[in-house]
DNA sequence: ACGCATCACTTAACGCTGTTAAGCGGGTAG
DNA sequence: CTACCCGCTTAACAGCGTTAAGTGATGCGT
């Protein structure tokens, strides 16, 4: 009774964002708005409040289905791989690529509202997905780190110094269609092996 | 005659952006309007559009006077400093400090409309201060190159890393608001440090 | 089977937004 | 003195997120 009553309200929600995420490949994020959403789905634009609270909440729910493909990805490289470094690589550089390759969900996730998961504080007390994908990523880094293959330093710090050299990447794509920007792929190859080289133990021998 | 006419026409632009630098100072980007904006200055919402062509008019021109600001703080660093890396380095230190003290103008300069510039080949075709401004500090980058501190690389590329590096930390800090992020001043510091190390032409031996 | 309550949904509205078209008053040139 | 031009305003359009009130059907208790 409930119980099938709940069920019913999730697939109505999972229908929504479903089409929310097709209006933001479709028009782009500047161009997603309620009344859009609702035409979409074949109802009048009040009927989404009754399944979620306002746009934030929608927008957050984008953000989490954002955050489990990316934390899948990663989960993927880090299972397919055994060196400590070789997979911290592969997945900065995957991380672009993911970044690249879902412009309009990565525009959601952190260039609309700073805010959509809290503070500072509740965000690390709510298990969200984000919380997940972040945590696992800064202990691969300090396993690296631990490992001696990256410099003794707060994992927390590595990892969100190695995250915005190659977020800059993606951000500066993203954000610069006026710029002519030299490929991403580059950037992003030079960018990791440069943060990699200059953040990790050199064991070879230079004049 | 006409020659009064257009300058007082300036004058009144001046005015106008002057405002809007203090709506977006006091509240944010988000709640920049131009209905606000007329009625700071006094004036009837479509007063704006006989001096602006339109909104966006008027952002680009804060970002103009954006990177006039940032240009000069660099100019200032080089002209104070001899040693070519330690002057890049102090650059793009002083680019986190500099986005981090103007949150608002950095938001409208990268993260609102992504083409206010127009297309790439316009963007290098027209005299505007952030090609200037760009194009003086690839030439800094570039002459480190040349002159060994940093490998041998093209010039648009190492500077686009070293930039989007910085520009990460700076995305980083004004986005992630819920986020625990680590001081913004230390994640500068690592990220210039690893990068120019990395990047660099590396003269200490190591094990 | 009837009445009532609940539920899914809609219509109407508020107060915003950027932007355009039309109009109005005053000064100036012919 | 008239006609035009210039600076500015009012009114309006189309859209936005969101809320309050209403409507029609469905299911439950008696």
């Amino acid at each position: 009774m409930t119980d099938k009553c709940l069920q019913k309200k999730e697939e109505f929600r999972r229908e929504i964002l479903l089409a929310a995420r097709e209006i933001f490949s479709l028009d782009g994020y500047g161009n997603f708005s309620m009344r859009k959403l609702a035409s979409r789905i074949g109802y009048s634009p009040t009927t989404i409040y009754l399944y979620f609270k306002d746009k934030d909440e929608i927008l957050f729910c984008l953000c989490e289905e954002f955050y489990v493909e990316l934390h899948q990805t990663i989960l993927k490289i880090v299972g397919e791989n055994n060196d400590l470094l070789a997979t911290l690589r592969r997945v900065l550089l995957a991380y672009v690529s993911f970044g690249l390759a879902n412009p309009e969900q990565y525009r959601v996730a952190f260039f609309t509202n700073p805010s959509v998961y809290g503070s500072p504080a509740t965000y690390m007390e709510n298990d969200t997905m984000s919380r997940r994908a972040y945590l696992h990523y800064r202990d691969l880094v300090a396993a690296c780190s631990a490992a001696g293959v990256l410099i003794s330093m707060d994992g927390d710090t590595l990892a969100q110094v190695l995250w915005a050299g190659v977020h800059g990447v993606v951000s500066a794509a993203l954000h610069t269609r006026d710029f002519p920007l030299v490929d991403p792929a580059i950037l992003a190859d030079v960018m990791v092996t440069g943060l990699l080289t200059g953040l990790g133990i050199r064991q070879t021998v230079c004049i």
